[in-house]
Order: C-alpha cells, then structure tokens, then sequence
RNA sequence: GCGGGUGUGGCGGAAUUGGCAGACGCGCUGGAUUUAGGUUCCAGUGGGCUUAAACCCGUGCAGGUUCGAUUCCUGUCACCCGCACCA
C-alpha cells in the first residue's frame, strides 16, 4: 500500500500532528492546572497526591536524554493518580542560581540572568514537547526576585533561632533572651566563665546571643586559588593546582556562614525510620551523620627538655576504643591543629622548616588524597611529647595529615596494634605497637606471652576487632581481662573520675558552610558595622538584590575575596539604606554588606513548599496550602538521581526541620516517599590498549562484532558515560522529531527499571514505535481514519486484558514501567494476532475493551491515548476519566499447570483444578504416567507441594 | 581511603515473598505478502549433543545453607556512583 493509500498511517509525522493538536488542547483547556484549597473549582473531597521532580539546573546545553526519566516516571504516576481520583500536585520549575553561568559571564561578560533566561526558555520548549502534565500555572524559578525574597526569609528564620539542647529543637531567639533576662540561663563566655546576664557588658551580652544563633560566622578553610581569583570545589583541584589552567591552590581560612546543622544530627538520623526511602540511600545518610560513642581524652603536653616554653593545654582527642587507651604509643594531630603552631613556634630552625614545609605541603592535599591509603603515610613529629594518662609515658605527639581537622577534635591518640591507619604509620616512622586487645579465644589459651613493649615489627597485622583486654593495668585501674565494651565503660569511669575524659557521642557530619564568594547566588540579608558585628535586614526590606556588574572577571589575590567585592557602591551603604532596623543600629550609620553569596542549595532546600502557592506575596507559603499538600508526610514522590543521597536530601530535610520547630510547616520530614531513576549511559567502543574509540568512527561488522573504520582493528563494546568527546550523546529533540513523543516515553521506560542505569540504543526505539503502530493499527483504518471495533468479545482476550489492567495498576504503583509496558504490548500483540488468525471479521478489541487498553495505556502514551479516546467519541479530557477497575472473578483460572520436579529438576507438567488442595495435588502427581515412569517403583522420601506453582519429588 | 551499589542469551532486560531462568523489546533465521527493497503478518531463536525425542550444561568466579538458590550466607574478581564550594 502507497503512503497516499494510508493517511492514518501512525508515522512520526502523523505523531507529531496529533501530539501538538493535544498539547494545545490541554494547555487552552487548563487540563492540568490544579487549584488550591479555597480556590473555585477545588475538589476537597479527593484526597492528594503530591508528585515531584527534582528541578533541574537549566544548562545552555539543553536537555539531554538522561533529564526525562524521571520526568516521564512522575507523568505517569501523576497521570494515573489523576484518573485514580487524587488531586494531584505536578509542577515544575527551575534551579537556576549557579555557577556554570557565571562561569560563562567571567569569559564573555554575559550577564548570568540572561544566560539563565535563556536556557530556561529552552528547557521549557522542550519539556512541554513531552506532552508532561505539569501544571505550568506553578512554575518559578529560584533567581525570582519574589523567591528570593523568601529565601533569605527564611535565613532569617535561622538568624532569629536558637537550638534549645533540652526541648530539643529550635526556638525563636526571643525566648533566649527572656531565658538570660530571667537569670534561667547564665551567659557562657570562653574560658569557662559563666556570668548572669546583668553582669555582661553589651558586647558579651551581644556575643552570648551570636554564639546561640543557627546561623553563625565561623572561620572555615577554602580552597582558594590567587591566579582564578576563585574557590574552588575539591573536585576542581587536581594535585594541588588548579582543573582549570593548573594554577596553584592554597588551603586559606575564611570566616563564612555556617549553619548549626549539627544539633540537628540525632532528628535527622532517627526520622530516617519516618520516610519511605530507599534503604541505601537512608543508609548513606546514617554514615554520613556518622554517630559514633566513646569517649574525649585530655593528654597532658609538655615541650620536651630541649624546649624552654611552657606547654600549651591540654590535648583533647576523641576515640571510639577508649579502652585501647594503654596501647597509645604515639599521638597525631592535623596539620591545621592549634598545637602544630606552637610546635612551629618553639621548635629550633631545622624542625621548625620541616614543620612548616610540612604544613604547607598538606595544605596543598585534599581531604580525599590525604586519608587515600594507597598512598603512603606522610608526617612530621613536633617536637612535643604528651603523657598516657593510664601508662604515665611520654609519648612524642607527630603531626600528619590523615588526621583531619574537622572531625573529632583534630587530633587522635594513636594505638598501633589496633588501628590500621596508625599501624601503618607506626611501621612507616618506627613508632613502638603496644598489644592491648586480643581475640577472645588467644586470650584463654594466653597464646601471646608477652604483650609488651616493643618496635615497630613486633605484630605484622593489626587486630581490630573487640575482644579481651590485656596488659592494660595501673595502680588505680585494670582492665585486663574485661571484654571490650566492659573494658570501655571501666576505663570511662576512671577518666570521669580523675577528670581527664568523659562518655562523648562523636558525629562525623559537619557545620554547613553556607558562603561562597560567587556573584550568582542569593545575597545574605545581613549587613555589618563598623564595628564588624554582623545586622540582620528586616524582613520588609527583603528581597536583598544583587547588584549589577559590568564586569565578572575576579581579581587575582593571594587571600580570598568573594567577587561581590568588586560592587564598591553596593556594598558601602547605611544602616537605613540596607533596611536594617533601627531599633537596632541608626540609620546613618555607615555598614558594608555582605559580599558573600549563598550556595546553589538554598535554592532547592525548599522549593517544594513554595510549589504548593507560588504566588503567594506574604508569606513564603500559605499555612492552608501547605497543611493541605504537604499532608501528613509531606511530598508524596520525590523522584531525582541518586548523586543527591546525601547532600541536597539532608540540607532539605534540615531546613525543614528548622521551620518545622519554628511552627511554619506541620510536617515532621519534606519529602515521604523518594525514589532514584538510573542513569542514562551510552555505548563507547574500547581498543586493544583500553582507550575508547568515538562512536562514529566505528561500525558493527556482525552481531556484537565491531571494528574500528580507520584501521579495521577490533573493539569492544562497553558501557559508558555519554560525552561530547566520545561522539555518543544523544539530543532528545532529534528522537522526537523522528520518533514522536509517545514513543520516546515508552522507550525510556521501557529500557529497563527506572532506578537502574542503562545504555541508550537508538536502534532499540523501534521496538517501542512498532509497539505503538500495531495498536494503532488494532484500533484505527489507516485508510479511513475509522475505528476498527470487534463486534463479539473473545474471552480470552478478555481474560487477558483484565490481567493486564491488575498487572499495570500494580506496576505503575511500584514504578515498574517497563514490565507494565511488557504487559500492555502483549495485550496488543494477543490481538493483532487475533485478527489476522480469525477468519471473519471478529478480532480485535470490541469498544468497550479498547476503551480500557485506552485508559491503561494512558498514562505511558497520553496523545496517542486521547486521539483514540475522542475518536471513541468522548469529548472530556481523558485525564478525567476513571482508571479501569478489576474484575477479581475474571484472574481466577479452572486449571493451573503446575510444575513436577524429581529432586528439585522440572520432568514434567500437571494440569489440576485450581481448587485443589494439597493432598490432591501430591495424589494426582503420583498418579501421574510420566512421574510413575521417572519414579521406577522407588518409594517418594519427602513430596513438597507450593499450591499455584509446583510439586517436587525427593526420591 | 571511607560510604553506597551492580554483575542473567549476540544486546537492553524479566523472574514482585527461596519455587518452572530468559517475559517484553532489539538483533538474527525461515516463511507469507510484494516486480524488488522496505513495510506488514506468521513461525523460530541460551549453549552442547542430536534427523528427532531424550539427555546434559547454564544467572561474574569459588564455596556453603536448602527438597529446591538469579534470589539467602561466606570469600573473591570486575565495574559504577557519592565524599561536604559541580548541580
């Protein structure tokens, strides 16, 4: 037949007709714009459904393939919730502070809004191709004004809280003062004074409020690059220079925001249980808060004889093995560490060189590098000796740079015998290993003999493990003998009693570093006087701007600057002009602002309630709107990459909690139920050496044989990341505009599980557009344009498609696309392959049956839906029809085959009632010619029944 | 280094709770339709040995538990993701 034959013909032209037809409708029909609670035309009597995506940083590359995954997962699942009676939250927006385009402003002085702008249009145009069901009356993006506005609200909400260790949340920090005022809370001052709040002096009364706040500055390191002018993440630093240029980096301090997200470290491990979250993902959480109980030591210090200095204080570590205390040989400290100052200070000139050289050279590492293993233990000894508080030995302290400053104390007793990484070191620099654990069983048989002193070589591998104390004792504690845990409370008690250490629970997690020294990014509503005490700006001066630059070029620099800095005029104010209140400084009063900038996160810490009323001018969200779509658990699906486990996932759920303890939200966590869609890699082709070949300079000369075009050699295909240089990245526009849109959705979601990652196939699509052609085909005369309706239903058609109806509610509620469209595709081939065997005209599906693969199908494919849907003759939106519901009598079968086993292998099949019970299942697969014939006259030993599925045989 | 994960035909994958390994798609083979190609339709397609049946092997590798293991346990190899200023 001739195209001109076939006008109905469903090619990717005729895709395109149709889905711009139904596109437009839905957007002039508002089919998806939800209304609020309040609003005209809300619907409270269906309960929600609040569905969302992780919004995307629009980048002026466009979509790629990989950006839609998870964006069709959530179309489906908010399309058939829709059909299933929910109102449904679907919207979308854009995370548009960032530093890519600020980076493209550095180079071409293009104004980063305009960047942005830009790509958003694009990202837009090609989102709204996909026939999404968001509703676009919602959208926003974090650089608006009116967002931003909120966003530095909220930072406010932080200034103006305290956390209350014994209510165990935040409170306004007017609660704080009236706790001062009262003289219910002495003021703390450093050095272990304690004064009532009368007694302070307006500067500390003013320090012992800052000090509470969930907001603070505190002095961090960056690393901070002079050449760029810039700070650069870990990741942009390559041994110590620069990814870009190869300059050097230096590790600077900076005083920063930080946030005070450590108090929030226990809510934030125990609501883990409150959420439906993949179970790896809340356990990357748990590690990352990283709990940890022991106990904090303090080492006695002292400069050794050939230093005349006295002795800083005392040296505080923090360790989970206290009871390994008599086996610290040796002591280690960061090179950051207070103490390796001194040590500088006081050494003689050849020690103090290699210190400092030292201390520079670890500056130089990152994090990453500098706990690396393979790597090979570096350090320096200071020249400074502790004493073992349990041995009274002197033990020298070393400086070396897997210790890291911010965890612990920046500073670690090291027990050789028991740790590896000390063990390693030790060997490496000849420290004495002292054996003060060992394995249960050794313990009783008392197989080492002598556990004392020795060098370095005396064990070869270290014993972590718990197990019994030994050569542990002094004049007023023994441990010997006691199992770990028993070993560590005693040795607790002691250092309680003696006050030199104390039970302390450590976590891993951090203060957040909220500063950067970025122009694109939110400006903090804080101002600082003269005197460089930091104001807040009142919330009705909010938002702060940014101001605009000519000019993005940083400065070169040998100590950091944020690149704000360059706005003289902006950041030289009035205390009036910047909005701050009177009440608290006067508004002539000359202030600088802050020239730092928040990071990319405080954008997408909490867009998700501002979706529930994005235009709300008053306050960042309604207390309606938000108590009707956050509910009882918050979003309902959150669905994003899993790169997000940690950071993004921990910094929303933070912020959340803040305003949840300051009563602005009603929900314990932001997001209930969260699933990660996989990857989209490519194929890449590997040569003999291991390099890999661009795609396009290689062909397939057969099945899963290919060579290289230029030289003929072989190569192999593997799975890769796609990237520009590989020449395997593919445009989803050009898919579209070949394919159609239905057909990109069920190809995405039929590569494979969602969260999975999986190689994208171009020659694969086919299969997903055949699918949509044949079912086309079932129901539609090409010729005509006419529907095709079966007069008599088949019953095991029907049979079949009931299955299919249970199986893809199922699917979709556990996001198992691809085996939903598994089943849809057999339901169209059952019938095609009806027609085509039947000799009449009767095959195919009757009107009502494909009134119901229609709504099934939906979801998956919604234009090619709702042109078969209004060709059916209904002229509502399909989106507004009812989800198909289950016949259960029609899943039940007369008979099932089961299968037989002799000694857990299949032989043979039986057909039995599907009433059949047990025992009649065991008598019928007795009597069973083929069973009898295997069974030789052999007496069965053991017979397993599984009732629907199989008997097995042990003979 | 620390933390999280993944390995099944030529390829992507299915097997939801320990119960018939390979659903569905791609590719390939054969047939029908067609002047031919394409399209469409029908059938076949894990490997071995076979005319066929039957049988044997088979879920990265080596063990273990079990009547029965892709699934649980131990060890091991390979690959992927995150690591706090990329988003």
């Amino acid at each position: 037949m001739t195209e001109l034959e076939t006008p109905f013909r469903y090619d990717a032209a005729f895709a395109d007709g149709i889905e711009r037809k139904w596109q437009a409708w839905w957007q002039e029909s508002g089919s998806f714009i939800m209304r609020n609670p309040g609003d005209a035309g809300f619907d409270a009597s269906k309960p929600k459904f609040y569905v969302l995506d992780m919004f995307p940083y629009p980048s002026g590359a466009g979509l790629h393939v990989g950006h839609p995954v998870g964006y069709i997962g959530t179309d489906i699942a908010a399309r058939a919730k829709r059909m299933q009676g929910f109102n449904v939250l679907h919207p979308m927006g854009w995370d548009a502070f960032g530093l890519p385009a600020e980076q493209y402003a550095v180079q071409t002085g293009v104004h980063p809004r305009l960047t942005t702008s830009s790509a958003i249009e694009t990202f837009r145009k090609q989102l709204k191709r996909f026939g999404f069901s968001y509703d676009w009356s919602r959208e926003f993006a974090t650089i608006d004004p009116e967002y931003v506005r909120f966003t530095q609200w909220i930072w406010l909400q932080c200034w103006n809280a305290w956390y209350d260790e014994s209510a165990r949340k935040a409170r306004p920090i007017s609660q704080l003062m009236q706790q001062f005022e009262s003289g219910a809370r002495r003021v703390e001052l450093p050095n272990n004074i304690s004064k009532l709040w009368s007694e302070c002096d307006a500067s500390e009364q003013r320090q012992a409020i800052d000090n509470m706040r969930l907001t603070y500055l505190g002095e961090q390191l960056v690393n901070w690059c002079p050449k760029l002018g810039t700070v650069l993440a870990n990741e942009e630093v390559i041994d110590g220079k620069s990814e870009r240029g190869g300059f050097p980096v230096m590790r600077q301090p900076l005083k920063q925001w930080m946030f005070r997200i450590t108090k929030y470290a226990q809510r934030l491990l125990n609501d883990l249980q409150l959420v439906d979250w993949p179970e790896s993902t809340r356990t990357q959480q748990a590690e990352w808060i990283g709990r940890s109980e022991g106990a904090e030591i303090y080492f006695a210090v002292h400069a050794g004889n050939d230093v005349a200095a006295i002795a800083p204080e005392k040296l505080g570590v923090f360790t989970t093995r206290p009871d390994t205390l008599f086996g610290a040989t040796y002591m280690v400290v960061a090179p950051e560490h207070a103490l390796v100052k001194f040590a500088v200070a006081h050494a003689n000139p050849a020690a103090q060189k290699e210190l400092s050289d030292y201390v520079a050279a670890s500056r130089r590492r990152s994090d990453i590098d500098r706990q690396s293993q393979s790597k090979t233990k570096t350090g320096v000894f200071t020249g400074l000796f502790a004493v073992n508080p349990a041995t009274g030995a002197n033990i020298p302290i070393w400086t070396a740079d897997y210790v890291l400053l911010n965890y612990g104390t920046g500073a670690i007793m090291a027990v050789p015998a028991h740790d590896p990484r000390d063990h390693e070191f030790a060997k490496a620099f000849n420290l004495p290993i002292r054996v003060v654990v060992l394995p249960p069983h050794d313990a009783g048989e008392n197989k080492i003999a002598s556990a004392s002193h020795g060098g370095a070589s005396e064990t070869e591998a270290t014993y972590v493990q718990d197990g019994i104390a030994t050569a542990s004792s002094n004049a007023e504690v023994s441990l010997d003998g006691l199992t770990t845990s028993a070993a560590k409370e005693k040795i607790i008690a002691w250092l309680d009693q003696r006050s030199i250490g104390k039970k302390r629970v450590n976590y891993r997690l951090r203060d957040w570093l909220f500063s950067r020294q970025r122009y694109w990014g939110e400006p903090f509503p804080v101002v600082f006087a003269p005197d460089g005490l930091p104001y807040a700006i009142s919330e009705s001066a909010l938002p702060v701007r940014l101001p605009e630059l000519e000019d993005f070029k940083p400065t070169e620099s040998d100590t950091p600057r944020p690149l704000l800095g360059k706005a003289v005029a902006w950041i030289n104010t009035t205390a009036g002009a910047a909005g701050v209140s009177a009440a608290d400084l006067p508004p002539q009063t000359p202030v600088k602002r802050e020239a730092n900038t928040m990071p990319n996160w405080a954008g997408s810490c909490w867009y998700y309630l501002r979706f529930c009323d994005p235009k709300n001018t008053t306050r960042f969200v309604s207390t309606e709107a938000q108590k009707y779509w956050m509910g009882e658990r918050g979003v309902d699906l959150y669905v994003g990459g899993s790169e997000h486990a940690v950071l993004h996932l921990l910094y929303a759920r933070f912020w959340h909690k803040v305003l949840f303890d300051l009563g602005h939200v009603t929900t314990p966590e932001p997001f209930a139920k969260l699933f990660h869609q996989g990857m989209i890699t490519s194929f890449a082709y590997q040569r003999a050496d291991g390099s890999l070949a661009p795609a396009d300079t290689v062909q397939e000369i057969s099945d899963g044989v290919f060579t290289e075009k230029s030289t003929g050699q072989s190569v192999k295909q593997v799975i890769a990341k796609m990237s520009k240089s590989l020449k395997n990245v593919v445009n989803p526009d050009d898919v579209i505009a070949n394919f159609g849109a239905d057909t990109f959705r069920l190809y995405e979601m039929s590569m494979g599980p969602l969260e999975a990652s999986k190689p994208w196939n171009t020659r694969d699509i086919a299969g997903s557009f055949r699918f949509l052609q044949r079912a086309w085909r079932l129901a539609v005369d090409e010729r005509t344009g006419e529907l095709l309706l079966a007069a008599k239903c088949d019953a095991a058609l029907e049979k079949l498609l009931h299955r299919a109806s249970k199986k893809v509610g199922e699917d979709i509620e556990r996001l198992a696309f691809n085996t939903a469209i598994a089943t849809l595709i057999e339901v169209v081939n059952a019938a095609t392959r009806s027609t085509t065997l039947a000799s009449t005209a009767d095959g195919g599906l009757t009107r009502d049956q494909l009134i119901r693969f229609v709504k099934l199908l939906a979801p998956f494919a919604p234009h090619f839906a709702e042109e078969i849907w209004h060709k059916l003759g209904c002229a509502e939106a399909l989106s507004t029809a009812s989800w198909p519901t289950v016949d259960t009598t029609l899943l039940i079968d007369d008979e099932i085959e089961l299968a037989v086993q002799l000694c857990g292998k299949v032989k043979t099949r039986l057909l039995v009632p599907s009433t059949a019970d047990a025992n009649a299942i065991e008598k019928m697969a007795l009597a069973d010619p083929k069973v009898i014939e295997m069974l030789a006259g052999k007496t069965p030993k053991k017979i397993i029944v599984v009732p629907g599925r199989l008997v097995n045989i042990v003979a």
